[in-house]
DNA sequence: ACTTCAGTTGCAAACGATTTGCAATTGCAT
DNA sequence: ATGCAATTGCAAATCGTTTGCAACTGAAGT
């Protein structure tokens, strides 16, 4: 039920490929994408990234973070009230459910749900570009559940 | 398919039962949301507002607004890349369908995506506080359809 | 109607997330 | 190596929104 981080060996090369100049803070910025298995926020990478190299620049990581939106190679989500977070594309699409006392996030799919949505917007004359489900909730502390 | 504007005759009276003073300001802004078809932002509100009444601030619309969702009286949704926008509540429960070409908000429901949200939420072991479901997308252009 | 005072306002400044102008730097094709 | 456009870091700017503060006002009491 979780994401395998499928790094192509050369992902780079791809990268240069779509017309992305390989830098020495891209590269910084693409391996810490590429090992996070959480959905990093802008701030986040940058701090993962100063460890790393510790000249690059918070507005670098903006850039590259558009840059790399821009060419598919990541996505951006933008939940509730908080930074954008990212996370590597490549991945099946999936849809996101956020747990309000840690921010964690959880993937989940339903093919069932998306054919329900292409319905409903054939229904108003639309055709989908893309879509958003963001459940919000909290861990079940039913019976015969430990509590978190 | 569409609302129907429910404002019940003692919307105020209501509100200050909620502990919410009626001042000047806020019988303008709720005069305009229970008036509002659409879904506005802040700025928007605030603009209407100064055509009632010219000494409305911006920052009060912000304050009023925060007040009104505190108290339940309307929902914030922050579509894609925009500002919030408003909607009084009271309606029954809906998701949105965005038009990427002209920012129009079309409301739905889908009592089948609503299970099947509780579903996949149950099964990861969460309790869904709330949710966020909205579509992009464009008019279908396709054949047998005026172009809009 | 008059007082009272906490709740509310407008303003301007502060805010967090993100973008941008610019001069200095650096990939990478030659 | 060389050259130049792409990229960088930095600081300042931007956008939507919030906040501190002194002046004002709703509404409860007289």
């Amino acid at each position: 039920m979780n994401q395998a981080t499928p790094i192509r060996p050369d992902y780079e090369g791809e990268l240069r490929k779509a017309g992305v100049r390989i830098t020495r803070p891209r590269k910084v910025i693409l391996s810490i994408l590429a090992e996070a298995g959480d959905h990093p926020d802008a701030l986040e990478i940058f701090k993962r990234a100063v460890e790393i190299d510790s000249g690059i620049s918070l507005s670098t990581v903006y850039r590259t973070m558009k840059l790399l939106e821009g060419v598919g190679a990541i996505h951006r989500h933008a939940f509730e009230g908080g930074p954008s977070r990212f996370e590597p594309a490549g991945v099946e699409h999936h849809d996101h459910l956020i747990d309000l006392d840690t921010g964690q996030v959880i993937e989940f799919h339903s093919e069932r749900i998306e054919q329900l949505q292409q319905e409903i917007a054939r229904e108003l004359g639309y055709d989908i570009v893309h879509h958003r489900l963001e459940l919000y909730g909290r861990k079940r502390r039913g019976k015969g559940l430990r509590g978190g």
